[in-house]
Formats: C-alpha cells, sequence, structure tokens
DNA sequence: GTGAAAGCGCTAACAG
DNA sequence: CTGTTAGCGCTTTCAC
C-alpha cells in the first residue's frame, strides 16, 4: 500500500510491455481500442497515478504555467486568476500561483523560483516596485514565453494584456468635471507603473480637453494604502483652496480619505466629490457609496492565459497583436453626484 | 544556448565525475573544500540549474508543500500564507498555493492535483460547503502528512491549527451584554464547520453565563456574503421586537448589515450595537467603525507550518499536540459602544 | 500493434 | 575524498 505503481506494475500484470501501457495511457492511436480499454481499466483498479516527475524529466515539459501575482488581497486579483484557472484547466495545465505581496525582491525570487519549476509559460503582474526586467531574462534566454498582465512594463518586448488605464483616467476626470468639478485632485500610485502613469495621463488630457489647467500641487503620487489616505486628507484639510473633487486610484485609499474628510465636517458630494477605482467590494459598503472603475477581471485573466497557450502551442500570433488593451466601465454611484437627476 | 547544462557537463569541463559534482552542489561534507568552490563557480560560470524533476524522481521528496485555501480575498487568509511562505522558505521549502474559492468540486479537485504533484505534505483549510474528508485520504494512505488551519473538520484524525472559537464567539457576546444589550442576535455560517459553531456555542455559553435565554430566532444561519447581510438587515426591520445588539461572524457582512440598518434610520450603536468578525481594513472605515475580533493570522500559519515541517523531518510531535488553539483578541470600537468611559 | 532497449538528469550505494 | 555503477519512472526510437 505505501509503494507507487508504476506502468511496469501494470504490464507485469497484463504480460504487456511497459511501452505499451504508456502508450495506451496517453491516447497513442496506435494502440489496438481493446488493449487500450484493457489498460486503462488495470490502472484505474490499481490506483496507477502518473509519476509527473519521470514523464516531464522525458518530455521536456510541464503542462504547468506560472503566475506572478502582486498583491493576492484584491477582489480584481482573484477574477483574473479565476479566469486564468478556468482557461488553464480547460487546456489540460494547472497553474501554480507565487505571490509578490507588492515586493521586488520576492518577486525575484519567485520568477527564478518557477523558472527552476519548469514551468512551460509565464503569467506575471508586476510588484510596486519593480523597475527592470532582468530577472525574466532567464526565461527569453531560454525562449519560454511570459506574458505580462495589468501591471506591466511601459515599454518593453513582451506581450501583455492591460487595462485602457488612460481612458479611464480620462472618463474618471471627464465625470467630475461634468458633475461641476474644477478643482480636481488625483491620488495615485508610483507613476513609473503603465497603470499610474497612464491614469494620470488620462486625467491631464480630460483637465485639457475642458481647458482646465493641470496643478502639479493636485497630483498626488502616493503608496495608496491606509496611512497615505489619513495623511493625504489631511492636507486637504490644510489646503486654502481646496478641491472641489477628488480621484483616487485605489477604492480603499479613496474609502480611507472619504471618510477621514468626512469625519471632520467635509460633505461629500457637496463639498467634495469623489471617484475611486476598481469597484471593490467596499465601495458599495460605504456611505456615501463610492463611484468607481470597474474593469473585467476575468476576462482579462482568460485572454492573457489563452495566448500564452496558444503561444505555447505554436499558434502564436504574438507578434501581431502583441498589446491587448481592454475597455474600462465608469461606475457612478453617490459619492460623485453633484447633479441630480 | 538552449541546450541545458547538466551535471556531466560540469563534470567533463572539470574531469571529475558527476557524483562529485552531485555532492559539491548539495553541500555534502565529505568533498574538499578546494573542489567544491571549483564546482560552485564552474556551475556559476557555465549557467547551471538543477532539474528539479531529476532530482525528485531520485529522492521522491519534492521539498514542496501544497497548500489549500478555502479563500484569498481576506486579510486574514493572507497573513496566514504570508506566515507560512516565511517558515517554509526559511526551512528550504517551496510552496504551492491552491485555492477553491469556497468550492468543494474544486478544492477536491486540488487536493488531487497536489497529490500528483506530490508535495511532500498538505496544509489545508476547508471551502464553505466541504463535508467529508474522502479526498484527503489519499494521502493518509501514502503517509503524506495533512494538517489542517483554520477551518478544520470538527472530529477528525487530522492534527489541526485554529482559532478559539468558543472563547472569541464567549467574547464578543459577553461584550455586548456588558453594554447593556440584552437581545443578542447571532448572524454566522454554516455550522458545520468548526469554525462558526464554536462561535455559536460561545454566544450560548455567555448568554446562559448571564441567564440570558438563548432564542432560536436570533440566531441565524447564513451564506455571509453581501445578500445575506442585506436580507437580514430586512428581517431586523421588520421585527417587532427588534435585537439591541448583533454579533455578526464576519466584518464585511456585519458592514453591510449596519449600512443597510443605518441607511433605514436605526441608530448604531445606541438602538442596535454591532460586532464583527476579522479585524478586515474594512472594519477601520466604516462609519460608525466596527468593534471586531482579531486573530493572529501570520502565526497561524507559522505555526501550522512550522508543525508540519516538523513532521516531515521526523521531529513530530503530532500524537502529543494534534490540536493547537490559538487566542483572539476582541477589539472594541464605535459600533459598540453604549457606555461612554 | 507491440516489445526491447536506451536514456532523460540526478543520487546513492559501493568501491577504491 | 572521489569514481563507478545502477537505477528512479517514463517515453521513444527501432525492430519485429
Amino acid at each position: 500500500m505505501d509503494k507507487e505503481i508504476t506502468i511496469y506494475d501494470i504490464a507485469d500484470a497484463l504480460k504487456l510491455s511497459p511501452a505499451t501501457i504508456s502508450r495506451a495511457l496517453n491516447g497513442s492511436d496506435i494502440v489496438k481500442e481493446k488493449t487500450r480499454k484493457k489498460v486503462l481499466d488495470a490502472a484505474e483498479k490499481m490506483g496507477y497515478r502518473v509519476n509527473a516527475f519521470a514523464k516531464n524529466i522525458r518530455t521536456g515539459k510541464t503542462k504547468t504555467i506560472g503566475v506572478v501575482v502582486h498583491e493576492l488581497r484584491s477582489n480584481f486579483m482573484t477574477s483574473v486568476l479565476a479566469g486564468i484557472e478556468k482557461v488553464a484547466s480547460d487546456n489540460g495545465y494547472d497553474i501554480v500561483i507565487a505571490h509578490s505581496s507588492e515586493n521586488k525582491e520576492k518577486e525575484v525570487q519567485n520568477v527564478f523560483n518557477l523558472f527552476n519549476k519548469r514551468v512551460d509559460g509565464l503569467l506575471a503582474s508586476l510588484a510596486f516596485d519593480t523597475a527592470d526586467w532582468n530577472h525574466y531574462k532567464v526565461f527569453v534566454d531560454k525562449k519560454v514565453p511570459v506574458i505580462f498582465y495589468d501591471r506591466v512594463f511601459p515599454r518593453s518586448p513582451f506581450s501583455n494584456v492591460t487595462l485602457d488605464n488612460f481612458k479611464a483616467g480620462y472618463e474618471a476626470t471627464e465625470h467630475l468635471i461634468e458633475q461641476g468639478c474644477r478643482r480636481i485632485m488625483h491620488v495615485t500610485g508610483d507613476i513609473s507603473k503603465n497603470v499610474y502613469l497612464d491614469r494620470l495621463d488620462g486625467y491631464k488630457a480630460a483637465l485639457a480637453a475642458h481647458d482646465i489647467p493641470v496643478q502639479k500641487e493636485m497630483i498626488r503620487v502616493t503608496t495608496l494604502n491606509e496611512e497615505a489616505g489619513i495623511a493625504e486628507a489631511d492636507k486637504v484639510l490644510k489646503m486654502k483652496a481646496r478641491p472641489d473633487g477628488i480621484f483616487v486610484t485605489n477604492d480603499f485609499c479613496a474609502a480611507v480619505m472619504m471618510s477621514h474628510l468626512v469625519e471632520h465636517g467635509v460633505k461629500v458630494p457637496q463639498d467634495i466629490a469623489f471617484v475611486g477605482f476598481n469597484d471593490d467590494p467596499i465601495s458599495k459598503i460605504i456611505r456615501p457609496k463610492l463611484s468607481t472603475v470597474k474593469y473585467p477581471g476575468q476576462q482579462m485573466g482568460e485572454i492573457a492565459a489563452q495566448r500564452l497557450i496558444n503561444e505555447l502551442q505554436g499558434q502564436g500570433n504574438a507578434a501581431l497583436e502583441s498589446q491587448i488593451v481592454m475597455r474600462p466601465t465608469l461606475i457612478v454611484r453617490q459619492s460623485s453626484t453633484k447633479k441630480k437627476n
């Protein structure tokens, strides 16, 4: 009961050769239908399980794709993962998740780890402070395909799947303008990341389109965590000329800021309108409910995984569609509704 | 550049035997210091990377532990994972995470998957609707150690690490009683899980200790999601005799209920005091801030992982300490503070 | 259709 | 201290 069953055991039991067992198990079409059945039955009955290592060592393939995530704690990310998992398992691939907790060191370590595990391909989203792609070079060297999703390198030779962050930033900002805001603050994250840089550009473009000057002091680059939310709220309270609208690129941070301001007598949306980002559950629970930008995480995962698998199976048009950009949706709730309909 | 470097290549280059290379690479102490250095240098220079499969197939060990999580989306869970990761990597183990999204089918599939991947040991927390442990039997049969954490089987032959849910339930309820509540509602999850059953028992015991009768209609078994929160809040609104305190075993659901009630004119904590569970970030953002029960996720992860590794290394006292229970802390915020100090 | 045999990269006796 | 040798379980020519 302790010993593993191997194809040799099945071969012995059936008076066949290991080669035939192997062929039958792998659905080779040159084995007689009757034999195949017999083998499959025996395998089942004897409790046979492939030894993936032995298989991998021979084939050089692992049928596994690695997924590097920068953070697990978000709704968006779990949706993306769900999408990846779906497509992967539909195509017979396993996935192994490595999460870097927004930490570059960990990301580097994880990437090497996945490389050593010999994943067939890699899907990755960058940690907050990842600035170079040296650690992905091993994959390039061995010609193991890598596709980035969500947080990608601004200008890199890799394929990637992203949200249209520019458009998202533009629409969120324009929405605030349409609600009558003129002094719009933008609270965002590290703009060396495409994600935040593009949203910022969208914000600027929307202001420009409506002839509102961009003011440097209204653009706040922060860590987007709880402390940052409180700190920024405090700064707003101290401003002589407060903003009348704030676009924060993260719901959690937006919620913190908003609560803090409300607690200090600011009326939302009347004094200051708010728009967040992500459609996190928190946006529906907080009062006033937070307007936000939603994007299709599950589909992003599905698309990224499908492209990787296509490439693995040699059907890749990587060169033809190396950048895929997905469209966001603005969700308007009370926090930004100054005008009643 | 495309070909993998093997220990044979190094052996050839250095005019040594593969065995010596292997020994040097694995830090065996019977190899001469000078040779070891030479080998390590060469390996580095030639770009050698172990082939984990070849290694695993020989040793029968993968130096990998599988982690089954019922849900990733919580703060608590990511803390647990961080703890597991820390201990694992300190001991030279990799971890592979499989998440079941509260879905039994997926859990079953993940467990088999990890089994096939030949993890050396398993840490698992059960999905919402997992009721039997048939899928873990393969591990038992092959004597691969499994330790459950957080969500465990109420009465099972496995070791586990849990929160003292009874105590948590007791303290949360007693706190409400001390604040003057007498009609205390308990909103919780599936009580076939230890987690919820024990909290319920704690709730009942606290009521009993204060001579408050337990009323069946005040105990609500729900799914603890958003819809459940709204539905329960609606039911409360329709009650002739409303509760004056509610203990919800999940912060998110508590927040939803609370918001909904407040929106319908209920004053929190004056009319109804609230206590949640988990110390989720949301508990600090919502107004009034939510009292809650916090527990040490990171330590739970560390302890679970350490115990598993001890067992793997034959230092296990599994029989002696098969159940480890961790102590929760009640965090009092505005949502339950009826009495001012 | 099936079998025999070689070998993937590595480790673990057993010698020396 | 180092080398020789024999597999681990599987796939894959090449024969039959």
